[in-house]
RNA sequence: GGUUCCGUAGCUCAGCUGGAUAGAGCAACAGCCUUCUAAGCUGUGGGUCGCAGGUUCGAAUCCUGCCGGAAUCACCA
């Protein structure tokens, strides 16, 4: 079906040209008609006086008049100074109510339509923390992404790859295996990732302890932080490790059994899987043959002591290492080996990294380096830098214990809902099983639309004190929509005359509720092109409050003429599937009733 | 110092591919439940859109410069 938007260009367009001969489609410039002038869609017609020739308000009566003249969908227009404000017939809105009923997926194109692959890595988590706040940003975020990118018909697989080596975790390890007396998630009831993360953070306390009692002792503090026995201890346990070592690997692969059954319930609880977990103790070595390939072509160059690097100066960047004078890799020299490995081996057209504005420069510096080296398919790289979640306090650091814990919020907020609905005692008569299903139901919606709806590069403050809103603007106030729809068209068994021949004229805010479902579709591919979850949730809310005051303002079930009645229930029912669709892009389930 | 991003109401955020009188929520205050779910609705107060120039019929939006904040520029990942 043609949108609203692409009929009344079209038909604009038909119009100008019959008055001023061909032109440029940029002049003509459309845009839906704000809430206070009457209307539906709005056309500037500063950029056509040129070709009119006359006063902008001449030059919008006369489109307006050719448009009533010619076009039946036009029911009337109005002018203000430069605005030709175009009003469409409630018998086109309700042929376009129509089309969008029945359709259930409106708005989604055709599963794998574009022919493009997409993979996308996020979450990517260490194995030496349990996940906090801003990990949850990550996560919500690659996987909104992902739903939306598939619903824009793109192929998509979301890959994360497991930060699971390296001396952070062995940092963990160590401190378990000195402080730890054997305490396990079984001994300990402790769950395996937050235990983990107990003895990262006990690591850190001992570290700090020693590099304190070096500088007492006339060290400097560079030096003291540099030669701490404990971290010289970790180190020599990363080697151990590298060297295969079966007492380290056996421990740990316990400790990250332990962490990865904590993060499969927390994925689990977030509603977040993915399509391939790749693990970096298994990919760490990938890269070194391309950097050897770069080096053969002159592209890189080798320093006296051994190590492998390349110039980025003259794009403004730095001298970057990409293989350590021992020969060993760096980070990046990994990242590119799986970039390369993706590209050629997947077949992919399109990747997209969901990691952290910190590592701006970073991928800035992959891309280049990944061009430099000779592959096109640089340019289709793309991060998804989002900005931090930050406390009152500033940064979380899981070293010094001051995150907001996942479990621990979404613990606080289904207490939240559970407060809330008895205190409404609108759930009652239903068993503690449903029940517990909606608190969990309401409680991530919450989290979820407050993560979403702000823009993804911007930093978020997220204030522990006041615990997150469930009124207003927030995952709640959408899900309430729905459910107060569900909750009328629950008690509407049939529908007792055919929509589809009632002569019942919609009124303005129903023609505007239409108007903004009709824009889904176009929200959608906004949100694709932009990579922003942020979009869908700003238009949830706003189609959630703009329905919230219909309902308060007509009356749909009391409605006496049924073909009013009629027309009323199925536009609201289509409000309800379209919360629905566009929510579920964001993971954020919606309940039908709470 | 270089690079990137951010700066809109007391607070948290929309709006930014140039269009009409800059919007929400929270907080404050005043109303609305014998009427389809009050997690809702209505109203009041609250703004130098960081500052200064420029581009033009028109700038919160684009450009330049400054100011303020964040991140980064590791033989860490």
């Amino acid at each position: 079906m043609y949108s609203a938007s692409e009929i009344i260009f079209s038909t604009l367009k038909e119009c100008l040209v019959s008055l001023y001969g061909n032109l440029d489609e940029k002049l003509i410039q459309i845009q839906p008609t704000r809430k206070e002038f009457e209307g539906n869609f709005t056309l500037v017609v500063f950029p056509l006086l040129k070709l009119s020739k006359q006063s902008p308000e001449e030059t919008a009566r006369q489109i307006g008049e050719k448009l009533i003249e010619q076009k039946s969908i036009v029911e009337k227009y109005n002018v203000i100074k430069g605005f030709l404000n175009i009003t469409l017939t409630s018998d086109f809105w309700r042929q376009q109510l129509l089309k969008i009923s029945e359709t259930p997926r409106f708005g989604f194109a055709q599963p794998e339509s574009s022919g493009k692959h997409i993979m996308i890595e996020f979450s990517s988590p260490n194995t030496n923390k349990p996940l906090h706040l801003g990990h949850i940003r990550n996560n919500l975020l690659g996987f909104g992404i992902s739903r939306i990118l598939a619903a824009a018909g793109h192929k998509v697989t979301k890959v994360n790859l497991v930060n699971d080596r390296g001396i952070h975790i062995c940092k963990s390890m160590l401190a378990w295996e000195k402080f730890g007396n054997g305490e396990t998630p079984e001994t300990s009831g402790i769950k395996g990732d937050k235990l983990v993360g107990n003895y990262y953070v006990r690591f850190d306390l001992e570290y700090k302890k020693q590099v304190k009692e070096l500088i007492k002792y006339g060290m400097s503090e560079e030096e003291a932080k540099e030669k701490a026995p404990i971290l010289e201890e970790a180190r020599e346990m990363l080697r151990r490790w590298e060297n295969k070592d079966p007492h380290i690997m056996q421990l740990w692969e316990t400790m990250n059994r332990w962490v990865y059954e904590g993060f499969d319930t927390t994925y689990q609880r977030l509603g977040i899987e993915f399509d391939k977990i790749y693990y970096e103790s298994q990919t760490y070595l990938l890269g070194r043959e391309i950097v050897m390939e770069g080096l053969s072509k002159g592209i890189l160059e080798k320093d006296p002591d051994g190590s492998v690097w390349i110039d980025l100066t003259a794009d403004n960047l730095d001298r970057k290492l990409l293989l350590r004078k021992d020969g060993t890799s760096v980070y990046m020299t990994q990242d590119l080996g799986t970039a390369v490995q993706r590209f050629t081996e997947f077949n992919i057209d399109e990747h997209i990294y969901v990691v952290g504005n910190e590592q701006n420069y970073h991928f800035q510096a992959l891309k280049l380096i990944l061009k430099r080296l000779g592959y096109s398919w640089a340019d289709n790289i793309y991060h998804l830098s989002y900005g931090m979640v930050e406390l009152p306090s500033g940064k979380m650091k899981s070293r010094e214990g001051t995150v907001v814990d996942a479990d621990d919020l979404l613990d606080q907020m289904e207490e939240t809902a559970y407060t809330m609905s008895q205190e409404s005692g609108k759930l009652e008569g239903l068993d503690s099983k449903t029940m517990d299903e909606i608190y969990r139901t309401i409680a991530l919606g919450a989290l979820k639309y407050f993560i979403l709806r702000v823009d993804p590069k911007k930093n978020m403050l997220f204030n522990p004190e006041e615990s997150i809103d469930f009124n207003g603007n927030t995952g709640p106030f959408i899900q309430y929509a729905h459910a107060r729809i569900q909750s009328i068209l629950r008690k509407v068994q049939t529908l007792d005359a055919e929509p589809r021949l009632s002569g019942y004229v919609f009124n303005e805010k129903e023609i505007r509720l239409i108007q903004l479902i009709e824009s889904f579709p176009l929200m959608l591919n906004d949100a694709a092109t932009q990579h922003s979850p942020a979009i869908i949730a700003n238009y949830l809310y706003e189609l959630a409050k703009e329905f919230n005051q219909y309902y308060h303002e007509y009356q749909i079930l009391k409605e006496s003429d049924t073909e009013c009645r009629n027309s009323r229930l199925l536009l609201i029912k289509t409000i309800a599937q379209t919360i629905k669709n566009a929510a579920w892009l964001l993971g954020i389930e919606v309940p039908d009733r709470m």
